[in-house]
DNA sequence: GGACGGTGAAACTTCAGGTTGCCTC
DNA sequence: GAAGTTTCACCGTCC
């Protein structure tokens, strides 16, 4: 099928939007970076002349899903104000629900998204346009995995509305290959090997500490059986990966065989879970990120927060870390300067493979410095590059390590670095300065509050029942006043 | 003559996603 | 590897 397309503009991608406006149609558009979709949106939103009173209110609630909006927030919402949006992970919750409920309801005519959309969502439009079809990855720029490919163009057509739909993909030169490749080839197996070990540690503690399987045998039997090794193919190779994994497993304490003496396990040898070992796994800890943490926290038993920072922030679960760029040089050098002797990771060779990966778990660990040390999201966005959506990400995380920290520590008895990790759990959950733990407690009383109060001279809980309530209104507004007076007593 | 502003090309920077736990001093 | 962003030299205009 041949479709004319007017070429209004330079860019074809701009001029395919604007063409399925005039036709009434709605189209996802996919683009390889969250950069690239912002940028796309933003220019099919300049040339778009929609006018619609619903979608000024949804461009308002996008704009306030967070208290102060953010650069971010004003993009989407002036977008959004023009019936186009865009979708990634940086977005807030608020903000993804409010795209995608905008586009099933016919308000959002296209949205410029990363890959998203095409995995998790049912968000069928009449075209797919795939902007990008080569990817930033570990070995440079690359074609993005047919599966992939699928589930995008998978996304053109609704079923219950159109009767036929278009998927488009740019191709620029390589129209042979891009034919050969996705249109021709079959889309690879689900599982990729390289993936496999997080998971075969958390899962083969798991079955252990469960009592599921016992010896070594059994887990074979029980791997042989299951479509994960049909995908894996090679018994043999799974097998020596499983036996390597016992081993470590072992090793950081996690396991004991029976007979302790031997240092290689036996096949038939009774394989138990230890108590620490049963809590990694009920904490759904990757074995591996537990035996970071133990190693870390055994390490030291200090009150400075960085160096606990830092020990989250390399482990794989808060992968992908913030990238370093050259801007960041100087400031993670003076951080190695200032943290010298007291970190908890050491800083390794320039020429190792590991230096890169563990600059930028330097920079996520100042990152979340800043956050504590109560600098706004704008103030982020500005100088880490992070989006609202991935602040939130990357806390949760962050909060969930910390939370498994404590939990490990308080097993392992480090009473004191306990200790110290509660009050940090705390401060990178409210994003605040120690000053203000007192008045956080209270229920209404967030970082922003908080600091009013105190910078009114209220610092605790005493603070508020000398304080009056005309005055605390003043600060904090009538309601949360009174129901603070409440709280304290 | 100098402040200001627009333009374009070169140099530089950056690059996807999302599941896990919970009362504990 | 390539898109997006920043920087900077260059030119023209206005006062």
């Amino acid at each position: 099928m041949r479709v004319k397309i007017s070429k209004e503009t330079a860019n074809d991608v701009l001029n395919l939007a604007l063409d399925t406006l005039r036709i009434g149609k709605q189209a996802l558009i996919f683009a390889g970076t969250k950069q690239g979709a912002e940028k796309t949106a933003e220019e099919i939103s300049k040339k778009a002349k929609t006018n619609d009173a619903e979608l000024d209110k949804l461009s308002l609630q996008v704009l306030q899903s967070l208290s102060k909006p953010t650069k971010q927030c004003e993009r989407l919402a002036s977008c959004v104000k023009k019936g186009i949006a865009f979708h990634h992970s940086g977005l807030t919750h608020q903000q993804r629900a409010a795209v995608e409920t905008g586009f099933r309801e016919g308000k959002i005519r296209i949205i410029c998204s990363t890959p998203t959309l095409a995995a998790g969502l049912d968000l069928p439009a009449y075209r797919s346009i795939i902007r990008d079809l080569k990817r930033y990855g570990n070995y440079g720029m690359d074609w993005i995995p047919v599966l992939e490919y699928l589930q995008m163009s998978g996304r053109a057509g609704r079923p219950k509305f159109d009767t036929e739909g278009q998927a488009i993909a740019f191709a620029g030169n390589d129209s042979d290959e891009i034919y050969k490749r996705y249109i021709l080839g079959k889309p690879e197996s689900i599982h990729s090997k390289l993936a496999v070990e997080p998971v075969l540690r958390t899962a083969l503690l798991s079955l252990i500490s469960t009592k599921f399987i016992t010896t070594q045998n059994a887990i074979m039997d029980f791997f042989s059986k299951t479509f994960w090794a049909h995908q894996y193919g090679d018994m043999k190779n799974l097998g020596l990966t499983v036996s390597k994994i016992l081993r470590q497993l072992e090793e950081w304490g996690f396991i004991t065989s029976m007979e302790e003496f031997r240092s290689a396990l036996d096949e038939d040898e009774k394989i138990n879970a230890t108590a620490i070992g049963k809590r990694v796994s009920e904490l759904y800890l990757d074995p591996l990120t537990a035996h970071h943490l133990i190693q870390c926290m055994q390490k030291t038993e200090t009150d400075e927060t960085f160096p606990y920072l830092q020990m989250i922030s390399s482990t794989l679960e808060m992968r992908p870390a913030l990238r370093a760029g050259t801007r960041d040089h100087d400031n993670i050098q003076e951080l190695l300067t200032k943290n010298e002797g007291k970190l908890l990771i050491e800083e390794p060779s320039p020429f190792d493979d590991e230096y890169g990966e563990f600059i930028n778990s330097m920079k996520t660990a100042w990152f979340f410095q800043e956050w504590i040390e109560e600098k706004d999201e704008d103030y982020l966005l500005e100088k880490f590059r992070v989006r609202p959506g991935e602040i939130h990400s990357k806390l949760e995380i962050a909060d969930w390590l910390l939370y498994s920290a404590i939990e490990l520590g308080r097993m392992l008895l480090l009473r004191n670095t306990c200790r110290q990790l509660m009050k940090l759990r705390l401060r990178v959950k409210y994003g605040a300065k120690e000053e203000l733990m007192q008045l956080l407690k209270l229920k209404g009383i967030g970082r922003a509050r908080a600091r009013r109060l105190f910078s009114h001279g209220i610092k605790d809980l005493a603070g508020i029942r000398k304080e009056g309530v005309q005055k605390l209104s003043e600060i904090v507004g009538s309601k949360i006043a009174e129901d603070i007076k409440k709280q304290a007593g």
